[in-house]
DNA sequence: AGCTATTGATAAGT
DNA sequence: TACTTATCAATAGCT
């Protein structure tokens, strides 16, 4: 790219090196933003110039998420790898998950509302939001099963209406030749009814109510996760 | 750079999407390898991908060197690894507790409303009745909260009104003692508002506006924190 | 995995 | 530092 070939060496150019840092920089930035956007991958970059002057990209997820993420995986990876090599660390693990498992169920307690005593106001002001919001998402999903479930449902009734309607048939070809052979048995028209019984209206009826409730679910927060930054900066490690 | 612009959003076919990925990820590597080379400068490139595989680059010195350039740099809390403790079976408690988080972390997913989609009907019915509870009691407990403050400014308030009504006196009789032994000079009542600045009404004023700032609930609190960083995003997926 | 038509990035130059 | 332009590089859409 450019009025010439690039040789992957360093640029002897103090000038040119720092300009070229400076636009690969922005280069660099901007793909690993792309990616990130259009692969819905996480993304963290870090880059120290020559002279020690930091810069950073992260997508969406701060720096330290990724990071944090990073660590737990390579740690996992030395979990599964070389059981051998570093067990001294495992007692650290060990230690970490622990400190980990706390965390969670505190946090899994405060979900379900208890042990609110030592949260400040604006931590259950966020607590609140947060459920808010998993309660929208909870009721989207949960209407969207039960839609699933009823258009299901609907597909069998509509089945059942049509093999019914074959057996009425059926049987009224064969009361015909009945009646033509003994002319007094009136067709059993009412047969049907109890051979489905009221599938379509019940289901019917369960499903109206169902969307109902979804409407009053509300908007649906699309996309974005709504995780309040202030939820990130507790454990320390 | 190929047969058609790109919009940065989020490729929706899953197939396109998982080979742009691949490609941008070797494209994003090498760019990351030659501004390391051309201009001298220490990289780390980390990305996940949306199932949670971990990719990495880093410039000649290892990854580790320049994460923990970052911390350093970035004043992030850092660990204090001591490496030397007692094996036993400490494998085993590693396994199951690495077990147990992950168990949590669902769980923690679900309570934030994602990864909803292995969740029967019934679970999800639970789940939002859950939700439901909590958030009421996080509401009882915040307005709780939230008294407990307006009383507590409201007896300062009136403490403040009461020393202010002290002092207002003592100036008053001291204004009067003046005024005795030379009848010439008027009394300086307003002498007071300098001498106490409107101290209460300051104090009001804070607490209202702390108060507004509750009911806000948007604000971003910094102190304290429900979900630790290193599980966040497990949740953005 | 390869193959190109295209768009995108950027080295030089101003 | 910013803008322009000629070139080269990356890659989107196909196969």
């Amino acid at each position: 790219m450019g009025r010439g070939r690039v040789q992957l060496k360093q640029i002897e150019n103090k000038i040119s090196r720092q300009v070229t840092f400076s636009k690969r920089r922005t280069g660099l930035r901007k793909k690993a933003h792309e990616i990130s956007v259009l692969c819905d991958a996480q993304v963290a970059l870090i880059v120290f110039n020559a002279k020690g002057k930091l810069f950073e990209y992260s997508s969406e997820s701060s720096m330290e998420n990724v990071l944090e993420r990073y660590e737990r995986h390579a740690h996992i990876g030395q979990l599964v790898e070389d059981g051998d090599e570093s067990q001294g660390n495992w007692s650290l693990q060990c230690f970490k998950l622990t400190g980990k498992v706390e965390v969670l169920e505190k946090n899994l307690r405060n979900f379900v509302g208890q042990d609110l005593d030592p949260l400040s106001l604006r931590e259950l002001q966020s607590l609140e939001h947060q459920l808010d919001t998993a309660i929208k998402r909870i009721r989207t999903r949960k209407n969207q099963v039960m839609n699933e479930s009823i258009s299901d449902l609907q597909k069998k009734a509509k089945q059942l209406q049509e093999q019914n309607g074959t057996l009425t048939k059926k049987i009224k070809d064969k009361g015909k030749a009945v009646a033509e052979r003994s002319q007094q048995c009136p067709p059993q028209l009412q047969l049907h009814h109890r051979l489905i019984p009221s599938l379509t209206p019940a289901e019917n009826s369960e499903a109206v109510g169902a969307v109902e409730e979804m409407d009053e679910g509300g908007a649906v927060p699309s996309t974005t996760t709504l995780i309040p930054s202030w939820m990130l900066h507790q454990f320390a490690r």
